[in-house]
DNA sequence: CGTACTAGTCTTTTT
DNA sequence: GACTAGTACG
């Protein structure tokens, strides 16, 4: 009995396939994390191939520790020497070697996203870039989209000509990569670019790592971009031993870059290609695969494929519709609580997975309240913390002097009085004299323009130097404690003694525990390697198994993992699919966001709940959403409850449930008086809902999906009409659904288009206005359309655009 | 130079 | 609603 003998026919053949290029097309839990140890393993175990010659690259450091383990349970020996890292780290490594043949230091700093903007900001200052018409963020996302595409800042000028906006976002771009340069940093686009770079300027280092690689396994194949598969085929160009995996359906990142044709055109560049389609699912039952299927089958651009399993039925898949997004949350504590008490699952058993990180808190709140443990992963990175973030540009202060952001974040931290005007002195010296700013500071006295200042710069510059010269001979984790008695940087916070000050103190500690396991765990721990490890930590890196917590995270997150329970909340058209996408008019949007679902789907191993709230709270504005295009494309056949959920009957749940809730029973979901009681709507804003929502109900059929922001003016005006029971009564059926949560309508100051005029609709396309009539707070609006006939709307609902 | 308040923005997703 | 950048004032 070998351990391939465990294997289909499929996952053998990918497994035994070792030479040339192969393609897997790994459906949802068709066990390609297998396919792939388990083609490790007989690479070195049935190949004779050395460890050190096979690389894979995951997309999470997590999932690279994962793998090596299991590979390591397979093979016993060896997995420590194989390369297993994500692409950002694999470059990283390299360019801590070789960056000095592109005209860097081997110490570069990495930038995070703070530090872009911090960058960005300047260069708009320089350039004279306005950023209320241009902001720093657009036009940071237009440089990494062009990294994305290895589209150097030369040739983006190129193709800027005539393009006023591009032109300006060129110049940035061009600034932006020279400061960079001069800050002898990178971001993480530059990572994977300047290894390309590197690889195309010097040969004998490419030849080198093309010999190293011989064979190479990249995971999350789907996720790649144009310079992350240049950067493979770059690799893999010795031996072309290049084999990836990935599920078109579960293509998430195209905001990131990810470029779909990578896999779909792969047989195109690799002629040659071995394809090897896994379409058993061993992860959930089949309604759970059903109804994946069925959603996904909506998308057009994707390859056919029918994912199947043998595990017959299982439970059926639930769906809840609740009033406030805070009865949703609380519901789902009490679901998870109510199977712990019946030992029906544990808490990590149980995952809830969300559209958006803000999502969190509500349910965060209902955990806490119920008492059960939990996790979230992501929102805000510990590493992104002020005071880690601080505290981290002392080190890379000590590290790279080059680093400017650095050094001016810390510059005055804790405060040294050295105030703006000095920094800007500063740079102005450094800049005409081509220095960096720290090297500029060592020169103080030397500044005419900062007068008597230069005083309080001389003993910050003493202190880094001391730190420099200390640290040949005292480790990291003194370096950390001597910066931050030196500094006062925790005293000052103990002075503060509050609520915050506490777990900012905290946070330092768990930094302090991090570095002192970083270096027990690195024999010969630098402090480039250090900052650079926490540079490229991802916020699922940190999650471990062995806690027993629900998992709270986002969708994108939950990709490659998968629970027994698992929790979809926030089906709402307007959040899931989100309000950007139902908008746009690229339909390729949607399809993302149906990936996106099909992914959470998927996540189930046996029991999913899908669940979604009339009203909810989003950056504060309330908003009315239909229930998700989503879960309408399950078939009803599959939920347990296709009709809104029945008050009375989830009420009755909470009643028998063990823990108490004394306060809420004796007020029974009347007047909805807990949480919330602020924001409760007013008798009079419900009766005008239902009116208009069969005002609606007449053009509903063509365009259910539509969410409506409410204005703040009418929700925040309470009235103690606590006895209206909002509309639940007339929710009896899914389809009502999308009419009646239209809400109202926002207060429109003037309309654009007249009676007469030629106007454009999103979903109906061009017609004639033939009436507008004014209601208490909209107007109603008829338009004759071209293709649709005609439609009585409301203006702030339909949005249509007057056309010249 | 430092602080306290205000106004504006944000978020869809992240290595 | 939360956070941040910008401004006015001490």
């Amino acid at each position: 009995m070998s351990i391939y003998d465990t294997l289909n026919k499929e996952q053998r053949e990918a497994v035994f396939h070792t030479d040339g290029p192969v393609l897997i097309l790994a459906g949802a839990g068709s066990g390609k994390t297998r396919v792939l140890t388990h083609r490790i393993a007989y690479l070195i175990e049935k190949c004779q191939i050395n460890p050190w010659n096979i690389m894979a690259i995951t997309f999470t450091n997590k999932a690279a520790g994962e793998m090596r383990e299991r590979v390591d349970d397979l093979v016993g020996y060896g997995s420590e020497s194989i390369w297993v890292a994500t692409f950002h780290s694999t470059c990283v490594r390299i360019l801590r070697r070789y960056a000095d043949r592109i005209g860097f230091d081997n110490n570069f700093t990495i930038y995070d996203t703070d530090d872009q903007k911090t960058i960005m900001k300047e260069i708009c200052k320089k350039l004279q870039i306005d950023t209320k018409m241009l902001k720093e963020r657009t036009i940071l996302g237009a440089v990494s989209s062009a990294k994305d595409e290895l589209i150097s800042p030369v040739e983006y000028d190129l193709n800027s000509i005539g393009d006023f906006t591009k032109l300006k976002i060129s110049k940035a771009y061009m600034e932006y990569q020279s400061v960079l340069r001069k800050n002898n940093a990178m971001d993480f686009d530059d990572l994977i670019v300047k290894t390309i770079e590197l690889f195309k300027n010097c040969p004998d280092v490419l030849k080198q790592y093309q010999e190293k690689f011989q064979y190479i396994m990249v995971d999350e194949y789907q996720d790649t971009n144009t310079a992350q598969f240049e950067l493979i085929r770059l690799l893999a160009g010795g031996y072309r031993n290049l084999c990836v995996v990935g599920d078109d359906d579960q293509s998430i990142y195209k905001f990131r870059g990810a470029n779909i044709r990578n896999i779909l055109d792969f047989e195109k560049v690799y002629d040659d290609a071995f394809i090897v389609k896994l379409e058993q699912n061993y992860r959930s039952t089949s309604n759970v695969l059903e109804a994946a299927n069925s959603v996904i089958r909506n998308n057009i651009g994707r390859k056919e494929k029918a994912l199947w399993t043998d595990k017959e039925g299982g439970s059926s898949l639930h769906f809840r519709q609740f009033d406030y997004a805070y009865e949703e949350a609380e519901y789902i504590a009490f679901d998870v609580a109510k199977k712990k008490r019946e030992l029906i699952c544990d808490y990590k058993d149980c995952a809830v997975l969300f559209r958006t990180n803000a999502q969190a808190r509500i349910l965060e709140e209902q955990f806490v309240k119920a008492g059960i443990p939990y996790d979230v992963v992501g929102g805000v990175n510990f590493y992104s913390r002020k005071e880690i973030k601080d505290l981290l540009a002392y080190l890379k202060t000590i590290d790279n002097g080059k680093d400017d952001v650095a050094v001016k974040r810390i510059i005055n931290v804790p405060k040294r009085g050295i105030g703006a005007t000095t920094i800007v002195r500063v740079q102005e010296y450094a800049d005409s004299r081509n220095i960096s700013f720290y090297d500029a500071l060592k020169e103080a006295d030397q500044i005419m323009t900062i007068g008597k200042s230069a005083s309080k710069l001389k003993p910050f510059v003493d202190m880094i130097q001391i730190f420099r010269s200390k640290l040949e001979f005292y480790g990291l984790k003194e370096l950390i404690k001597d910066i931050i008695d030196t500094t006062g940087y925790v005293a000052q916070l103990e002075a503060d003694n509050d609520e915050e000050a506490k777990a900012r103190i905290e946070n330092i500690d768990e930094l302090i525990s991090k570095i002192v396991s970083y270096e027990e765990e690195h024999e010969e721990a630098t402090l480039s390697e250090f900052l650079e490890e926490v540079a490229l930590v991802a916020d699922i890196d940190g999650i471990s198994k062995d806690n027993n917590k629900v998992l709270l995270m986002t969708l994108h997150s939950s990709k490659g993992l998968e629970f027994p329970h698992v929790y979809l909340a926030g089906m709402e058209d307007g959040i899931f699919p989100s309000y950007m996408t139902i908008t746009s008019d690229d339909p390729a949007e949607v399809e993302e966001e149906r990936r996106l679902a099909y992914v959470g789907i998927t996540r189930a191993k046996e029991d999913l709940t899908l669940s979604c709230a009339k009203q909810r709270m989003i950056r504060g504005e309330t908003q009315y959403n239909p229930v998700s295009r989503f879960v309408r494309e399950i078939p009803g056949e599959l939920l347990d409850n296709r009709l809104p959920v029945s008050k009375k009957r989830e009420f009755e749940e909470y009643e028998e449930a063990s823990y108490e809730r004394a306060a809420f029973k004796q007020k029974p979901y009347a007047g909805v008086s807990r949480v919330n009681r602020e924001q409760k709507p007013s008798g009079a804003f419900y009766s005008r809902i239902s009116q208009s929502s069969q005002a609606e109900a007449v053009t509903s059929e063509g365009n259910p999906y539509q969410s409506i922001v409410k204005p703040k003016a009418v929700v925040t005006k309470p009235t103690t009409n606590a006895s209206v029971k909002p509309f639940i009564a007339k929710q009896d059926q899914l389809s009502n659904i999308a009419g009646i949560s239209k809400g109202a309508p926002s207060v429109s100051g003037t309309l654009s288009y007249g009676e007469g005029d030629r106007v454009k609709h999103i979903k109906f396309g061009e017609g004639t206005v033939k009436a507008i009539v004014e209601e208490p707070r909209d107007y109603q609006i008829t338009v004759e359309f071209d293709d649709y006939g005609t439609k009585k709307m409301l203006a702030a609902f339909a949005k249509l655009q007057k056309i010249e």
